[in-house]
RNA sequence: GGCCGGAUAGCUCAAUGGUAGAGCAGUUGACUUUUAAUCAAUUGGUUCGGGGUUCGAGUCCCCGUCCGGCCA
């Protein structure tokens, strides 16, 4: 290695531009990070290096390293970490470098007797905050007791000609870190700990569903129909086909028809796509996890959901209880509450009469409670929801199965047996939003068909005659379930808003760019 | 769609209508166990865009763009 030294810093009195040397003159470009760091690079080059076609071997990770150092052992043994460099600590002769890689931080000690005059020349003149290095040496803890790699050779193996964010406060421009997640990642902990969470939580799901006999399978998520919930679809075209198609806004008349082909235990993680608002709560693209279990009904799955959750919530973070943002505790553990719904209705508005008020009543109970005046056009069980979703289930914070729906919210499950006007099912609430919900699903193909009719209206293209077809064939007695990955990693995170628990959440184009 | 807030150096933020600043990062130097290292010096600005008011606009007014929050 023979590197030359950066030229010297001109005279003050030199005027900028009067530098006759062949280099560019860092000095001179000193307030343009990104034309320095260039410079960096062609220097690096020019010396016979080219950190693009280096790389490293990686022998340990931050938290094996650690492992590696018990308390009260001195000197561990050699191992060779990568990563990016995050910060750069220079006290003349002796350096410390700190490296993030996948497990997290791993502190790194250069010194000018161990790499000579390398560490001069080369490391503290050439290898920038963000850049990728490789270091191999024996682990020490230092007098403070960090365990701490004695750097005893490294390698440069990629090169940021971009500087990373201010070390201390981040990045905390809202757009910027959904635009540039990698920087976010980088450079705040909590975004990188709170979207890793969202991963082991999906592995923990999988994993819990696989041991009770779950097949996972994948369904199109381009539809002709878009069926199973009531959205609006993103619409797209097929060349091929020369047909229109919707993006799939639920994942729950494809795994219905798994049912009738004898899939009797199902599930698919998969992302939904609903064309609404775009709100802290509500992103137009999301994870849904839907799974079927033949010979049960809404009631087996509240045991599902709950023994899903929990098991997850232990698994993940080591416990059952969360904590959301403002402070309030959430107790996963245990039986969870049921309350049926009408009767959490009737005691939010004091009215047991409610269910046989007229729907001029309902219109002006829900000024008398405050809420914006319900449009006119409404049914009268949307009125009645108005009220359940805007002033009860914001407060259902610790796990609440609500039950016997009325039967016009779901028209995809059973009715009760002896009570026309709800249905076998559960919307699990937790953190004050639906977390989850569950039907005993609907198997009559008469019924079903009815149902989906009132629910289209004069829109009959709206359905899926296929799915109905399929019912015909014969589905097995089922209980049905869904789960908001998105709102469950919210809880489990104690996540602000749905898009820090997403990677690269929704924008439209940069017009910055 | 409505209302409110925001946009200033690479990043985080200041700036009564009167010379656009600080910290970090960068550059130069000192420093062999630091923890946001420290110390000294220093570079860096189309104040989101377009109009207007004014002797004078980052600041006030209008229009627009983008972002965020609340509501629908």
């Amino acid at each position: 290695m023979n590197l030359s030294p950066l030229p010297a810093r001109p005279p003050k009195d030199t005027p900028k531009g009067a530098n006759m040397s062949d280099k560019p003159d860092l000095n001179a470009i000193s307030h343009d990070l990104h034309a320095v760091r260039l410079e960096k690079l062609a220097q690096l080059r020019a010396n016979g290096e080219d950190p693009f076609r280096a790389n490293w071997n990686q022998s340990h990770i931050s938290s094996e390293c650690a492992k590696l150092l018990p308390e009260g052992v001195e000197e561990g043994p050699e191992v060779s970490v990568a990563g990016r460099v995050v910060a750069i600590r220079v006290m003349g002769k002796a350096s410390f470098v700190k490296i993030l890689d996948r497990a997290g931080i791993q502190q790194c000690y250069f010194t000018r007797d161990a790499l000579t005059e390398r560490y001069d020349t080369h490391f503290k003149k050439l290898v920038d905050l963000g850049d990728f290095i490789g270091v191999r040496g024996k682990l020490f803890r230092t007098k403070t007791g960090e365990v701490t790699v004695r750097a005893a050779d490294y390698g440069l193996v990629s090169k940021a000609v971009r500087p990373l964010p201010e070390k201390w406060a981040g990045l905390t421009d809202a757009e910027k870190i959904y635009r540039q997640r990698y920087l976010d990642l980088v450079v705040n902990e909590e975004s990188r700990n709170r979207l890793l969470i969202r991963s082991r939580v999906i592995e923990s799901i999988r994993k819990f569903l696989w041991s009770r006999q779950f097949t996972e399978v994948e369904t199109p998520a381009l539809h002709s129909v878009a069926g199973g919930a009531a959205a609006r679809p993103f619409e797209t075209h097929s060349n091929a086909l020369d047909c229109d198609f919707y993006l799939r806004i639920a994942l729950e008349l494809h795994l219905k028809r798994c049912l009738v082909g004898g899939m009797d235990r199902v599930f698919e993680i998969g992302r939904v796509f609903r064309n609404e608002g775009v709100s802290i709560k509500h992103s137009p693209e999301f994870t849904m996890l839907e799974a079927y279990q033949a010979y049960t009904d809404y009631r087996g799955m509240m045991e599902l959901v709950r023994s899903l959750i929990q098991t997850v919530c232990k698994e993940v973070l080591g416990q059952t209880v969360v904590t959301r943002p403002d402070g309030v505790a959430i107790e996963l553990g245990g039986e969870w509450r049921e309350a049926k719904y009408k009767d959490l209705i009737i005691e939010r508005t004091g009215d047991a009469q409610w269910f046989s008020r007229s729907k001029e009543e309902k219109i002006a109970a829900c000024k008398k409670l405050g809420l914006e005046e319900p449009r006119t056009d409404w049914e009268d069980f949307e009125v009645t929801n108005e009220i359940f979703g805007k002033l009860i289930e914001p407060t259902l914070l610790q796990p609440t199965f609500v039950t016997h729906i009325p039967k016009e919210l779901c028209p995809l499950a059973k009715v009760t047996v002896g009570d026309d006007s709800t249905i076998d099912v559960f919307e699990l609430c937790i953190n004050g939003q639906e977390i989850a919900p569950a039907y005993s699903e609907q198997n009559d193909p008469g019924v079903q068909r009815k149902m989906l009719e009132i629910q289209a209206g004069a829109e009959t293209q709206k359905i899926d005659e296929d799915f109905l077809l399929a019912l015909e064939h014969g589905m097995p007695p089922a209980g049905g379930l869904g789960i908001g990955i998105d709102r469950l990693v919210i809880l489990l995170t104690g996540a602000a808003n749905i898009r820090d628990v997403i990677l690269f959440p929704t924008l439209g184009p940069d017009k910055n760019a």
